[in-house]
DNA sequence: CGACAATTTGATCTGTCTCAACTATGGTGG
DNA sequence: CCACCATAGTTGAGACAGATCAAATTGTCG
């Protein structure tokens, strides 16, 4: 109860994008949880649901996603120490499904412990609010990206982005990173079919910008890369501290 | 001092998604705010800005938009009673613009104001957080719509949400609604070119959908518009009061 | 080894873009 | 009051980015 290893991600989480007071670290730490595993491919919670809780991803990959007419739409990636459905403290119902990318576990925490949480700390109330609103401005990105970016500078972005957001959770260092998605899913994530997501990667790689290897993604050249995909890490809104060096780890 | 007009469009449009006690809105009536008036086609606020302030818009339509290499990509358009910037009350730096679609009229609110009202009363707190997650469901709605629809379907999905808020809002009635957007505005937001846009509006005229004569918009077939653009109101989270009879209005 | 999923390649097709010209439409100043 | 200009809408022709379809290849895991 309290003070595990669950507790201290999400605290790490929170810090990338605000400040916290050891008192609000120590509520969070008080937070009940509980444990959960969930296989590849299944929904976590499906669009339509109302949920009584939200989830903490503690390991592994999720995604939100639509499915549409035209197939199915990734609307945002996550990774260990994001809490994907967050909005779903103040609506009642999923507008969109949560699903697992690889085998995850999760700690859920209930919407009233939240609530309570929020009312006696303003300060995590605000945190809360502010996450909400950072997945808001990546939710935009991904609405210029889509609409705005050819083939190749969407699959760069989105590649930039996940490789930022890693960075500044610690999950990857160096220019090597791991982003378990077929290219099927980078398809759906970018709006884009499987087979010219393909040829995207290819090009990349003989242009001498990225190496992709199944799901490991080597930065061959940071700065070209950002300059094609025209990526501003502004839109993170993360704090210095979680923060690549600007020039990049090359 | 409160009590204005500006006030209860305030009002009225928390109440399309959270319900207020009485002691709620009289919170909201007794919040100081400034009016400003913009021109057509002027900012509002830019990208890279730090905002001290929120703006209600009072009348006409802004929209928000980012500038990236492959053009200008608008993010969402807001209407009467909407609080467009409600995001920069938790994020210090725009990471998008606001820009005037018309001539508009806007009432800025403090943001020292609003995080009082938010530690008073709790239940605005909460409204104004599911204010910015609507927004964000918005936001994934338009997601889907440019990565996996074609350019018809965008189109008519366009068109049957701003119908739905519209009326929301009490903005439109009948068949007939104005939506002052050029077809360069409506490309750049769903993702299209001004010709294409031009020529889709024109197929779904001939098609007996929709008829467009410059900014007035009336819906021919609800239905058919409907199921074309694959809409489903849901992600709107509107309180039932705010919604549309199912059938519609024809 | 067999089976199944993921990746790769080739060929063809098609939505949508681009470019360019032309036509309203409306506002402004001479 | 009209000539002018800018803005928005319309049309046609051609180009191209990316989709689709189908098949082959590779990888993976029981």
């Amino acid at each position: 109860m309290g003070m595990g290893v669950p507790h201290s991600l999400l605290i790490r989480q929170i810090e990338t994008i605000s400040s916290l007071s050891e008192g609000d670290r120590d509520a969070v730490r008080r937070l009940p949880m509980r444990m959960r595993r969930v296989d590849q491919n299944r929904d976590i919670i499906k669009e339509g649901q109302r949920a009584i809780e939200c989830c903490l991803l503690l390991s592994g990959v999720v995604c939100r996603y639509k499915i549409v007419v035209g197939g199915r739409q990734i609307l945002s990636v996550h990774f260990a120490g994001d809490v994907p459905d967050m909005q779903n403290l103040y609506l009642e119902r999923m507008d969109h499904s949560v699903s697992a990318m690889t085998a995850v576990t999760v700690a859920h925490i209930a919407h009233g412990d939240l609530r309570a949480l929020a009312l006696g700390y303003p300060a995590l109330a605000a945190a809360f609010h502010r996450q909400s609103l950072v997945d808001g401005s990546i939710e935009r990105e991904w609405i210029a990206n889509i609409g705005r970016r050819l083939a190749i500078e969407r699959v760069a972005h989105l590649i930039c982005e996940c490789y930022e957001r890693m960075h500044a959770l610690g999950l990857a260092s160096g220019e090597s990173f791991q982003l378990p998605l077929t290219q099927a899913e980078l398809g759906d994530a970018t709006g884009l079919s499987t087979v010219h997501i393909n040829r995207t990667l290819q090009t990349l790689r003989n242009d001498g910008l990225l190496h992709s290897d199944g799901q490991v993604h080597t930065i061959v050249d940071w700065k070209r890369l950002r300059d094609l995909a025209d990526f501003n890490p502004a839109y993170l809104h993360l704090l210095p501290s979680a923060k690549l060096a600007d020039a990049g780890p090359i």
